[in-house]
RNA sequence: GGGAGCAUAGCUCAGCUGGGAGAGCACAUGCCUUACAAGCAUGGGGUCACAGGUUCAAGCCCUGUUGUUCCCACCA
């Protein structure tokens, strides 16, 4: 036993604590085939950067779960990592670049990638420093990277698998464009953002008339790409029309007016230009009339040879100018204002062009089919369940994956070309010679995967496969997968479907969602507000257990949640709370044996049978992944049962001559706290482990302690009535006494006039403290003399004080009568229902037979609140 | 154009299976009661957005309305 500190400070407990659990070898995942394993992968954090808060958030549940399960009995395994992310570490390093005056071309690619990793090999180190002060207990013997050996390892082979099944391929299609990342994106990677625009509505005229038709544009300045006019056919506009010629403006090319169900009559002027090289639906309606297809954007989207007199503008510039000469050469009828959603980039929120370009894709529909089935058939579970229909509807109506990047960081595609008959050679090594002409002047693809390529993996490439090792068949199919839900498309559902298809089993069985961290005001938090919270900071001020006691406590899964600086002062209060409450424990323990005595007074009873209800509860709450709700019932416990009630109670006795009473008492304080803090240990452990650490009689550390078990032996349901009647006695008391603004050093003398005085005798102790009485007197005959007595009362009793220590009468009559009218009025309601026919007929017997308890209560209630009343107004009259 | 979430105390939010409206912070009053002033005790404060419906019983289930946030979608 060693003597704590008054005030707890997370900074001398936290790395102390920490590693200790590393030199135990605690956080190991071992396969051990008498236990079940429960598995958890870890949302693997870019290596651009710190964590932030949101990483916190995600972590600590994490966190929580592996060690409820792994105190559980589990074979637990949490499998850290960090993600190469491509494009937005990509960014980082040439950003740093600038700075030197270089771009990544002056380097070039060798060098340039090496650069990449010298930067990754910081800040992956500093990700994981971080992720340990918060307590995350990862299995870090098998910490991966998603560009190490193994993962790239796992890329080749379903690439090469996937290309094999026809299910990847090469095209030229319409992609999403990134002009400052310069590559292409996939569909996800694309956000939408209102702009404030125009409607340009521009006159081509026909080749043998002077006539035009006007068509509306939000692009002008792809009208250089132009290869056709369109109309819906049913257009009576315009079906006359139809199949004549016009001229481009300003580009004098001859294009056909043609007719296609796309067009949609009723919007603009009824007509679109058509862009194939530029647009979607340009692209899916050229492929339809055999249209030609005209780039004018080069990758940096910068007009090229095909844009005429516009060549080198880049597509800003070349819209002010088309605009301008369309206007001068009157080709413009006129520019309405248009706000419209226009497609950016999620990295570096340019906007982003539709460019018709070669890619590698995933073909998609195949693989959704399984992926579907597994969460319409539960057998892949989100929590909360709504975000299922998310998945599902993104799922049915997936486009495939435009998985190749031009970008030089990243799993470079295993495709080479042959530079003498154009094979494209797929191979899971280098080879040596083109398969089709055995020519051996090769060069491999330049492009890499997408980052989520990889990421889609991870649940099995961080267990060894393609290999097949003991990890892999005893850990695999993982568990929990948690993370937020803006990242369902990008990762969960990729994983899902990849899971499936490669391992033939799901990558897990749940998905546990949870929503993003805002800031106080509930704005996004984000680096261009500053209002980012920094997780290191917060731990330095409050301790690693606050601040995952704020990202779990009090919220519900799936929504968003607000970061109050004030939770977090909160939960360092609560988490000094229980540091006093184990020093108030530890400085009156005598003995090393805490077995809990034969011998229990009312209130340990009490305290074991709350603690016992607690058990259950907590324990369903976790399994059912409402962790919110758990920690706040022993948050609930901890302060308002055990520090307000049990700790004030036991006193008496700690104090008391009897040494044996001492003792027993000694003990049940020793046994509460110690089952509490393994209950709280998974949301708070450092504190927890540090409190456990200074109990005597620990044979290991908390962590691995087995999670409590309900027991039916410590269900006293008759103690709890009676604790709860002593309770609402000194309750009583202290209200009326706070009425009068008496201080609690001034003592009297307490009379309780009930018909149970055996429940009340047993209490006197704590009766005479906590009521602060210096002579009790329990009776079940009204007191003499009772004209100079005022009284509290509850449902069992009538409690009276000295008539002296009461200054103003008038204000106690009145609080009675306000305590009658609450209770008349909750009596009414009461007796309404029990007079109703229906409910006695269909409501269960226990809800009867309870309502029915409560009625006959609030009626005694209110009989001695009467009783009270006259008495006092007796007294006022005679006086 | 589809879909989802949210609306509960002054603020931020819980409310798990339908059965007496809760927490933290803030506020008021009184207390340094030898674990804790990062504390203790007591108290004030809510038409559970609105309108219907189901039910013996609705903050919770159903329908609609309003407000608000978000996601998805190729209307130029």
């Amino acid at each position: 036993m060693k003597e704590l500190p008054k005030i707890y400070d997370p900074k001398e407990v936290e790395d102390k604590i920490y590693a200790m659990w590393l030199k135990g070898g605690y956080f190991k995942g071992e396969i051990d085939h008498d236990k079940e394993p429960f598995t958890i992968v870890i949302p693997p954090p870019n290596v651009t950067s710190q964590l932030h808060i949101g990483h916190a958030c995600d972590n600590t549940l994490q966190d929580i779960l592996i060690r409820y399960k792994r105190m559980q009995g589990f074979s637990a395994l949490w499998v850290p990592g960090t993600d190469h992310a491509g494009i937005a570490t990509q960014i980082k390093v040439e950003e740093k670049l600038r700075e030197e005056g270089l771009t990544r071309h002056d380097l070039g690619r060798e060098k340039f990638v090496e650069r990449v990793w010298d930067w990754k090999n910081k800040y992956g180190s500093v990700i994981i420093n971080q992720l340990k002060k918060l307590g995350s207990s990862c299995d870090w013997d098998r910490e991966r990277f998603t560009m190490d050996e193994g993962c790239s390892k796992a890329v080749r082979e379903v690439f090469v698998r996937l290309y094999e099944k026809d299910l990847i391929y090469k095209g030229s299609k319409i992609v999403n464009w990134c002009p400052n990342c310069v590559t292409a994106l996939s569909d996800v990677e694309v956000e939408r953002e209102e702009q404030h625009s125009h409607l340009w509505h521009i006159r081509y005229p026909f080749k043998d008339s002077n006539d035009y038709i006007i068509v509306a544009t939000t692009r002008p300045e792809t009208m250089l790409g132009d290869t056709a006019v369109a109309v819906n056919p049913e257009d009576e506009r315009y079906r006359h029309l139809i199949g004549k010629t016009l001229i481009l403006p300003l580009v004098n090319r001859e294009i056909p007016l043609i007719a296609d169900e796309y067009v949609d009559p009723d919007f603009g002027t009824g007509v679109v230009k058509i862009t194939p090289a530029h647009d979607p639906n340009d692209f899916e309606v050229g492929l339809r009339h055999g249209l030609e297809i005209i780039r004018v954007l080069d990758d940096n989207a910068i007009i090229n040879e095909h844009g005429g007199d516009y060549k080198d503008l880049d597509r800003d510039k070349a819209r002010k100018a088309i605009v301008k000469d369309l206007e001068e050469k009157e080709f413009l009828d006129k520019a309405e204002e248009y706000t419209h959603n226009v497609g950016i980039c999620y990295r570096c929120g340019d906007n982003v062009e539709p460019i018709v370009s070669a890619q590698w894709f995933v073909k998609m529909e195949p693989l959704a089919v399984n992926a579907i089935k597994a969460v319409k058939e539960g057998d892949i579970r989100f929590v909360p369940e709504r975000f299922s229909k998310i998945y599902i509807n993104w799922m049915e109506n997936i486009h495939d994956w435009c998985i190749s990047r031009q970008l030089w960081w990243g799993h470079q595609i295993p495709a080479w070309y042959c530079q003498d008959c154009s094979h494209i050679n797929v191979s899971r090594n280098t080879p040596e010679k083109c398969e089709n002409c055995g020519g051996t002047d090769l060069k491999q693809e330049e492009d890499v995967l997408d980052t989520w390529f990889s990421s889609a993996l991870w649940p099995f490439s961080t267990l060894g496969w393609p290999e097949e090792t003991p990890e892999l068949s005893y850990f695999y199919p993982t568990s929990v997968l948690v993370t937020a839900y803006d990242i369902i498309f990008f990762w969960v559902a990729r994983m899902i479907f990849s899971g499936l298809e490669h391992m033939g089993q799901k990558p897990f069985h749940t998905v546990f969602i949870h929503g993003l961290v805002r800031d106080a005001e509930g704005r996004k938090m984000s680096k261009s507000l500053g209002n980012g919270v920094d997780p290191l900071k917060m731990i330095d001020e409050y301790g690693a257990d606050a601040l995952r006691l704020n990202m779990v406590s009090g919220i519900s899964p799936g929504n968003d949640m607000r970061f109050l600086i004030t939770r977090c002062e909160s939960f360092r209060n609560f988490a000094n709370k229980l540091w006093n409450a184990a020093r108030f424990v530890l400085m009156n323990l005598e003995i090393e044996d805490t077995t809990l005595s034969e011998t229990l007074e009312t209130e340990d009873k009490w305290i074991l049978s709350e603690l016992n209800t607690l058990i259950g509860e907590v324990t369903e709450n976790i399994d059912n992944y409402e962790l919110g709700v758990a920690v706040g019932k022993i948050y609930d416990f901890i302060w308002d049962s055990f520090c307000d009630w049990y700790i004030e109670l036991t006193k008496a006795r700690l104090q008391s001559e009897d040494k044996s009473a001492s003792i027993r008492v000694q003990k049940v304080l020793a046994y509460v706290l110690g089952e509490t803090l393994k209950l709280l240990h998974p949301f708070m452990p450092f504190i927890t482990e540090e409190i456990w650490q200074s109990l005597p009689n620990i044979s290991k550390a908390l962590m691995v302690e087995r999670w409590p078990e309900v027991s039916p032996a410590h269900h006293f349901p008759v103690e709890e009535q009676n604790m709860v009647s002593v309770m609402n006695v000194i309750k009583a008391v202290r209200a009326l006494r706070a009425e009068k603004n008496v201080p609690p050093s001034r003592k009297t003398k307490l009379i309780i006039l009930t018909e149970k005085g055996d429940i009340f005798m047993r209490g006197e102790a704590f009766l005479k403290r906590l009521a602060y009485a210096n002579e009790l007197v329990i009776t079940d005959k009204s007191p003499d003399r009772i004209t100079e007595m005022a009284g509290a009362v509850t449902e069992e009793a009538r409690l009276f004080i000295p008539m002296s220590e009461l200054v103003d009468i008038g204000k106690e009559l009145e609080r009675i009568a306000r305590e009658l009218k609450k209770a008349q009025a909750e009596h009414g309601k009461l007796s309404a229902k029990l007079s109703n026919p229906g409910f006695i007929a269909k409501a269960p017997e226990q809800i009867v037979a309870a309502e029915r308890e409560k009625a006959s209560k609030l009626l005694s209630l209110m009989e001695n609140l009467k009783e009270s009343a006259s008495q006092l107004e007796k007294w006022q009259i005679d006086k």
